[in-house]
DNA sequence: TATTGTTATACTCTATAACTATA
DNA sequence: TATAGTTATAGAGTATAACAATA
């Protein structure tokens, strides 16, 4: 098959971002999988590990998951032995997510993993671009 | 509730190309609801306008799209009147795909919309700032 | 036998709403 | 009655494999 001009979007500005927000994903997936989680999962770790005692539906709005979506990874926290939920002795209908010494032995390992990963993803770019990339980064995101 | 401190990896460079992705792609899709496709769907319409006689098989190579989706996307095409598939006189085998008029306006419309969607997007830029972070991130794509 | 397009199937992710138990 | 968590259901998206027509 001969080479196929303009062969799509992937040039343009918002295309490549797409494009580069989709193979960041795909690689936080990849170097988490021997850890056997996905990325939303280090996401609640790392927030819980951080702030003790939140509810889920505390981490369902600081995430901006739905709470019936956080059911289902907090189930999986718990089937790992990752995390376990506790009633809330002042309001019983509040489950309180704790991180298990496993939990914090695995979030340990996903955050040095994702590093690596990131290393390897901006590669490409030198310190002082790599920074001025976070930066506009920051500023299309309105932070 | 009080602000949660260390919320989430939001703020590591990865997870802030994640969400940037995930945003320019929402916009995309906001921008095309009114004509009634997705951007895959202008992908195709966008390759296929730019080189006619293209098979099904040889369209999914060049997008990476598996054939049996780009089986579901030309049906939509066709659905809406925007692409016919015409069987190859020379392989009755493949599927050439044609853009009717009707694609080609829509065609037209959606990429217009689309240049006015990214302008929005990058607001946050000015030119020097947009063309940096442009070539940045083909750097990254390794383009 | 190999290839093009299609269909079948299943699995993930997500969105909505109904349900329970507590308050 | 309102809220926290759960469950049920359905819809998109996607990946794999089997299949029919054609080469």
């Amino acid at each position: 098959m001969p080479p196929i001009p303009n062969s799509s979007f992937a040039s343009g500005p918002g295309y490549r971002i797409i494009k580069l927000g989709s193979r960041a994903l795909a690689r936080a997936e990849s170097v988490l999988i021997g850890l056997g989680i996905k990325p939303r999962h280090l996401n609640v770790l790392y927030l819980v590990a951080a702030n003790p005692s939140l509810s889920q539906r505390e981490i369902s709005v600081e995430l901006g998951v739905d709470p019936n979506i956080m059911v289902t990874i907090i189930d999986d926290l718990e089937r790992e032995g990752l995390a376990v939920r506790e009633r809330s002795t002042a309001d019983r209908r509040r489950h309180v997510v704790v991180v298990t010494a496993k939990g914090k032995q695995v979030l340990e390992d996903g955050v040095k993993a994702l590093a690596q990963g990131e290393k390897d993803f901006f590669a490409a770019l030198n310190a002082d671009e790599r920074e001025k990339f976070y930066q506009m980064c920051g500023k299309l995101l309105g932070m």
